[in-house]
DNA sequence: GCATATTAAATAGCGCGCTATATAATTGCA
DNA sequence: TGCAATTATATAGCGCGCTATTTAATATGC
């Protein structure tokens, strides 16, 4: 099966070290970026998945649940409750579409709005801390984006 | 503060596009990842952090908590509770060492290591659904690798 | 018009991964 | 010896992220 690409068999000999495998350099990295962030958006209130949603909101303010999952790559199952819970924090409002009542409309508060203001230095220090340049940060990222698309069978 | 890298101030004018940004991307293709192993570890009833356990026992048969978690990055808190499901799943066995009673040394059980046979075509799938060449795969974990231990604070 | 299918969001339940804390065993030092 | 510090594991509680299912609204076909 599936001929057009190096031949597998110089990788599945046998179990390969752990060192020696992508997947668990891409694991690790996500888990100690995750804790990178934590530290910075502590003070905010903010989780990751959290400060992802409102950096999407923060371009487009008003969007319905299923639209921010499109572009975050998330469902409803995991958006609803954190989008609740921003709510809880009173940083965006959660309304009924009148159009399509099966749309719920997220939309940032002033203190989500005002938010963004605070959050100008989190890039700035994740940036710091991974000691990349400019370019390699955009190598690196768009290397990922690709292996993202293809992992999800956008090939 | 900090100045011996490139100046921040290029990237933190405001809050960047999400596409723009390495954490996105590695946040994603993590989640990517992460679904590509569910499938492919469904069958033997692992998930992959499970999996990424016994491939550290594969390799050693008998090691500690804390040196799986120092292979993994891990700690007792997220190891412990996943440990015990695999020993209810019969796969390994947790006993108090003898000689420091404060060590739990984890071992393979016959199902434990059976189970490696079934875990060869792995890899190989996950492979083929990245696309990569190896020498792309390669350079990328290393990358990746690099962008742990600077983040991690091991520069 | 009405039953059926599709769509959007919510819910239930599971397994991480984390912080903070607790428990127990060993070490070290006065 | 004895008592504080350290070390290894475990526990509590929270927030994802997932699959599978449910509920409600809209669209479609006869």
């Amino acid at each position: 099966m599936s001929s057009s690409r190096p031949s597998p068999s110089v990788i599945a000999a046998s179990t390969p070290k752990l060192d020696a495998q992508l997947c668990f350099a891409l694991y690790s990295a996500g888990l100690a970026m995750n804790k990178v962030y934590r530290k910075l958006l502590k003070p905010l209130g903010l989780t990751y998945p959290q400060y992802l949603v409102m950096m999407v909101l923060w371009q487009d303010e008003s969007q319905s649940v299923s639209e921010i999952g499109a572009r975050l790559f998330l469902d409803s199952a995991t958006l609803t409750p954190l989008l609740k819970r921003l709510e809880t924090a009173g940083l965006v409002a959660r309304l009924r579409s009148r159009e399509d009542e099966r749309h719920v409309v997220i939309t940032l508060t002033a203190r989500g709005k005002a938010l963004q203001a605070k959050a100008g230095k989190v890039q700035e220090s994740v940036f710091c801390a991974s000691q990349c340049t400019p370019s390699e940060l955009k190598h690196l990222k768009d290397e990922l984006q690709d292996l993202r698309s293809r992992l999800s069978g956008e090939a």
